[in-house]
DNA sequence: TATGTTCAGTCCTCTATACAAGTGGGGAGT
DNA sequence: ACTCCCCACTTGTATAGAGGACTGAACATA
């Protein structure tokens, strides 16, 4: 009666189990790229479910800017690669082994300090307040890559010089250690000329062109939880963005 | 009996409303960020919708960030700010008059030719397909930015050299001229350094520092609509980007 | 030819209801 | 003092149904 992959009792919700079938599909190259996915009154009766049910599974897939839908029309594949759909939160470690790439890194630096008044009002501090600063270099199959130079309230870490050890990925000793999951981050960069040692610590010629890098991460709450400098060579490393026009984004409105 | 800013009859969406009218009273202050906002029960009952509208209205605020909804507990005013929520994609003037300077700009060049393949490629051209190039020097107070080399094909916009004149906004004309609207871009930028003929334009010194981006800018369906090459002054200008690291951005789901 | 009408198909909004599942607090029992 | 259970409140998922608005094409009319 009911579709194969759908199981109603798993626990997983079947707008869930649907967005992923047509995910499938899409991917599997099923539908091209401005065509018609199944309306809502299709994917309803085929797959047995009301159709708000069937309309949650493609408006999902909307929001995942695999589709876009029309007034009147239908809703279509859209044509944009579904892998580089929006530039993520990585830490260096994840990046470099999402692109298979061996990440390492060399601590230059690891201690609690009074930060100076940049980082303190980025991270929200109490007066005197003090932060974890860890400073690496960071190399990608051992070319030195960028300087980080991260800051981490104690209050929210305490102990992170116990916990975090030189090979893991901070992020995940953040998640596994404190319960703390990064939600997103604002980041601003600046294209600048390397130091004199800045270019020996990267390997680069003095005044060759860098990225100035700073970043500040949240915790879904929207509580700053990690401040970071980073100066990467400009020969080895591109920003990728993507940048929406809707300037109101609200729901479904304003299509 | 209904709140008095609820207009039924208005044509637009109860949903819509309810959401403006809250987005107002946590602009206002009303309700502090990390506190919560009504429940969708609560709202449902005040404002005389059914609960699923009061939920639509709350979900259309999380996704514009203004707020957070955590299971069990209730949904939340995030602690970011309203204003840079993310970033859009500008043009050039858009962005320059957003903050109150005054854009400006000199053709340098502005004629219909060829394109090399990566253009081709990124505009997903035929083979020999025409487009037009127009390369600008922008200005904001009468002081170079950046150099700016905009490809459109001419298939989609013919005759642009008669329609768009230089004081208009390139994005208002293809909107206006064309019907064409700007959706999203993919933007790559680099950190480099200035050659001979750039310092010159830009007034600034040989081998300084700025940034090389390359834009591809998309209507809703996803069809490229323009390709720009530009140089940025590294003294002027910074970069600034939200990024997410939610993974599973499937709707609600993943949270 | 040009214009207006009708109509089927589609997405959009809204209602009313039900149950599931996570959170936090209070109370009973130990 | 501590644990466990239950309950109230919250958001999440799903159903069934109604009417509205927009699109594009087929058709009728001037």
């Amino acid at each position: 009666m009911w579709p194969a992959f759908l199981d109603r009792y798993s626990g997983v919700p079947l707008y869930y189990q649907i967005q992923q079938h047509l995910l499938e599909e899409i991917r599997s190259g099923s539908w091209k790229a401005g065509q018609p996915v199944p309306s809502e009154q299709e994917i309803a009766q085929r797959m047995g479910v009301s159709r708000m049910t069937a309309r949650h599974a493609l408006k999902s897939l909307c929001s995942l800017g695999v589709a876009y839908s029309q007034h009147g029309k239908g809703t279509f594949v859209s044509r944009i690669k579904l892998e580089k759909n929006f530039r993520q939160v990585l830490s260096f470690s994840e990046e470099m082994r999402s692109r298979g790439a061996s990440p390492q890194s060399k601590i230059l630096q690891f201690r609690q300090i009074e930060p100076d008044t940049e980082v303190a009002e980025a991270l929200q501090l109490a007066p005197k307040e003090e932060v974890s600063l860890l400073r690496r270099v960071r190399l990608a199959d051992s070319v030195p890559l960028c300087i980080e130079c991260t800051h981490i309230p104690v209050r929210m870490c305490p102990e992170l010089q116990k916990f975090f050890k030189p090979r893991m990925s901070l992020y995940q000793c953040l998640l596994e250690r404190y319960g703390l999951q990064i939600d997103f981050a604002d980041e601003v960069a600046e294209a600048s000329l390397a130091t004199i040692e800045e270019a020996r610590l990267l390997r680069i010629r003095k005044k060759g062109p860098v990225f100035r890098f700073t970043r500040t991460a949240y915790l879904r709450n929207g509580k700053p939880i990690e401040f970071v400098r980073s100066v990467y060579r400009g020969d080895r490393c591109k920003v990728v963005n993507r940048l929406s026009r809707r300037v109101e984004f609200a729901g479904e409105r304003a299509n």
